[in-house]
DNA sequence: AGCACGCCGACT
DNA sequence: GTCGGCGTGCTC
């Protein structure tokens, strides 16, 4: 008997077996309905396999799907990462097989003429229509507009059989790039690194590599270039950007699009399920070579996936925190592994688990050091608060006022960076001490003056401001207590009251497209002030912005977080970094009250790698990531005091077992959400122990 | 995730 | 006396 091992959209531990009915040839990567239960259900074919005799009656798989199957390589990378992210792999399979969720684009309808038939009345409406058709064939609408009539006479017209509908499969879009299109001239770094990476990729073996470079160096052009070459030998090859968020897709599709004259595909969560139906076949079927797109990506069917880039790797957006847990950063060297193919991580400030593997030798680190062109870094400087507090009430210190009006009178721009929406973060009651929380969550309600309610950023729950203290019932004693964005806006309002200020936050600026408007406003000088959070740390590029003030550099490094140091270090990279990109001279001012600490230090210093140096010997003194392995296990529960005693149980149960401990359980970070108690236990492990297969273990016994 | 079975309140 | 609430548990 043939037996089918499937793997099914369910958190089940593994594949389901299947009779393969007789007549029906199955492959791994075979798409298959099979029953569960009452119902059919779709999955994919992981494993076929003969046996004897079976001690456990199968059910039978339905039928196969008429889908393109899945190729060997992803399949396998697919259950690579359910293992490695204790994840269902029947999950992991349904994430690669989205794409097919949608149908493909309803083919457009368009009409032409049949023939030389002819009406049988002609009229002069008639006429025109048949004028304006020539030979060609038409959309109804665009062809009743380009005659000027309206579309019943090209109605009539098919009616009577002188036109005829035919359906033209849409656009697929696919044009195969042209390495040769608008070849970039690269400095000497670029050129190297383009080297490395072009020769790695030619050898068909795992090569993985860190891109470093400042901002401005060129990384974009020194990844395009090996693209190129790969493509030049290989025009079969397939190549895979990925990239932290969907608002910097657009620029790199630009970007590819001049270098090689076609567009790529495009892959995220706000392309339409159709389209995306098109790129999975497309690149399924290895029509596509480049694909760029955010974390999902990471799961499409290439079948021969040549060149990985993870660009700004460091960013904390590719890992995934909801539903499937994973870090695409990771999944993408896997990948690379499982593919025999390179990878670049890019970076202007990698994380320190890649700057790690970069110094031991486990990847290949590729430096760019000049700055494009001709500008220079930002000269950093410290505002340390204790000395130059401040106004009660304000935000913006002497000096840093000083320096604004300098850099307005000479007509440049400035950008204040803070990196926390609406006007204050956290509403407090005067009179008794209340402080404003979402209800079953103990969030703060952050006040937003430009919509007039009281938000919760983690829930999304928004209320209008009470004239009452909700715990005391003193009537307006609520105040706003420090600065976010908004307020900033309103301080520097007061002060320049002539110059055009603007807020970049993503409740300004909801979407792309309002993104981009603002962005252009910004580059074209229409904005003296910028006040923004992070959406606008990274990737833009204006001219004339010289002065980069960051209101509190000391923001990101209070509370426990094991990465809090080094998140703060790159955010402020990028932050400071957009100060004079281009023939001008840019600085950059941080206001803090801690400028004895070292990421502050290393900031003006402009000194990465010592602070990297520190960071890593702090990280190895305590064996921790990217020099032991740590695991969270968050329970959560409606009752505390439950989720209390489970935690502690787990905790007890879990063996103190050697290079191994746990911590906790703890308040969880988040300790209460929508009303469920949160607790965490932190398991730590040297890095040789194979934490997943001990986690595994630990919950099913 | 569905969709079952399984024990306790208001209805033809 | 039944219809139905959603609390555990299983699905090859």
């Amino acid at each position: 008997m043939i037996i089918a091992a499937v793997l099914i959209p369910l958190p089940v531990p593994e594949a389901f077996d299947y009779e393969a009915p007789e007549g029906l040839t199955l492959a791994p990567g075979d798409h298959v309905a099979v029953p569960l239960g009452p119902r059919l259900v779709r999955g994919v074919v992981s494993e076929v396999r003969e046996t004897t005799g079976s001690n456990r009656r199968l059910k039978a798989v339905d039928h196969r799907l008429d889908d393109p199957p899945l190729p060997p390589r992803t399949l396998a990378f697919v259950e690579w990462a359910a293992r490695w992210t204790l994840s269902p792999p029947g999950e992991m399979a349904a994430m690669a097989v989205k794409g097919l969720r949608s149908p493909p684009p309803r083919p457009e309808r368009r009409v032409r003429r049949v023939g030389d038939r002819v009406p049988a009345r002609a009229t002069p409406a008639r006429d025109a229509v048949l004028e304006a058709l020539g030979d060609k064939a038409m959309t109804g609408a665009d062809l009743a507009r380009a005659a000027g009539v309206s579309s019943g006479v090209v109605k009539g017209l098919t009616d009577e059989g002188v036109l005829e509908v035919i359906e033209i499969a849409a656009e697929a879009g696919f044009d195969p790039p042209d390495p040769g299109h608008a070849p970039a001239t690269l400095n000497a770094d670029q050129a190297a690194a383009a080297d490395v990476l072009a020769e790695a990729v030619a050898t068909r073996a795992f090569a993985p590599f860190l891109l470093d470079g400042v901002t401005g160096s060129g990384k974009t052009e020194a990844y395009l270039e090996a693209m190129a070459r790969l493509l030049k030998v290989e025009p079969d090859a397939q190549i895979l950007i990925l990239l932290p968020e969907i608002a910097l897709t657009q620029a790199v599709i630009a970007r590819i699009a001049d270098r090689f004259g076609a567009l790529p595909a495009e892959w995220h969560s706000g392309v339409p399920g159709p389209r995306r139906r098109q790129v999975w076949e497309a690149v399924a079927a290895g029509r596509c070579n480049i694909v760029v797109g955010a974390r999902s990506a990471l799961f499409l069917p290439f079948v021969n996936l040549r060149l990985l880039v993870v660009d700004e790797e460091h960013d904390g957006s590719f890992k995934q925190e909801e539903g499937l847990i994973y870090h695409a950063r990771d999944l993408a060297v896997a990948r690379a592994r499982i593919e025999s193919a390179a990878v670049v991580l890019a970076s202007a400030t990698p994380s320190l688990e890649t700057l790690t593997n970069a110094r031991q030798g486990r990847y290949g680190w590729l430096r760019l050091s000049a700055r494009h062109g001709a500008a220079v870094m930002p000269s950093i400087a410290l505002i340390d608060l204790r000395q130059a507090p401040p106004d009660p009430q304000t935000w913006l210190s002497q000096p840093l006022r000083e320096a604004m009006i300098e850099t307005l009178g000479r007509g440049e721009q400035v950008l204040l960076f803070l990196n926390r929406r609406g006007y204050a973060p956290v509403v407090l009651c005067r009179a008794c001490g209340h402080r404003l929380t979402a209800p079953d969550t103990d969030s703060w309600l952050v006040e937003h003056r430009y919509t007039g309610r009281l938000v919760c950023h983690l829930t999304g729950f928004s209320m209008t401001k009470p004239k009452t203290c909700p715990a005391c019932g003193a009537a307006d004693t609520l105040v706003p207590v420090g600065p976010g964005v908004e307020r900033v806006e309103e301080e520097v309002r007061g002060l320049f009251p002539d110059a055009r200020t603007a807020v970049f936050s993503s409740d300004t600026v909801p979407d792309g497209k309002s993104a981009r408007a603002l962005i252009e406003t910004m580059a074209e000088g229409g904005i003296d002030i910028l006040v923004a959070t992070q959406a606008a740390a990274k990737g833009h590029n204006f001219p004339r912005l010289t002065l980069v003030g960051v209101v509190d550099a000391d923001l990101g490094l209070r509370g426990g977080d094991l990465r809090a140091a080094e998140r703060t270090f790159q955010l402020l990279t990028q932050a400071t970094g957009r100060a004079g990109r281009a023939d001008r001279p840019g600085r950059a001012l941080l206001q803090t009250w801690t400028p004895e600490h070292p990421v502050l230090q290393a900031l003006a210093a402009g000194d990465r790698e010592a602070f990297m140096q520190t960071e890593i010997a702090e990280r190895e003194a305590a064996s921790l990531p990217p020099h032991g392995r740590l695991a969270a296990l968050i329970l959560s529960g409606e009752k505390a005091e439950a989720v209390e005693k489970a935690a502690a149980d787990l905790a007890a149960a879990i063996p103190n077992a050697e290079r191994l401990e746990v911590y906790g359980p703890a308040d969880a970070p988040l300790a209460l959400v929508r009303g469920r108690r949160r607790k965490r236990l932190l398991v730590r492990a040297d890095r040789d122990v194979d934490l997943q297969a001990f986690l595994r273990a630990g919950w099913r016994g």
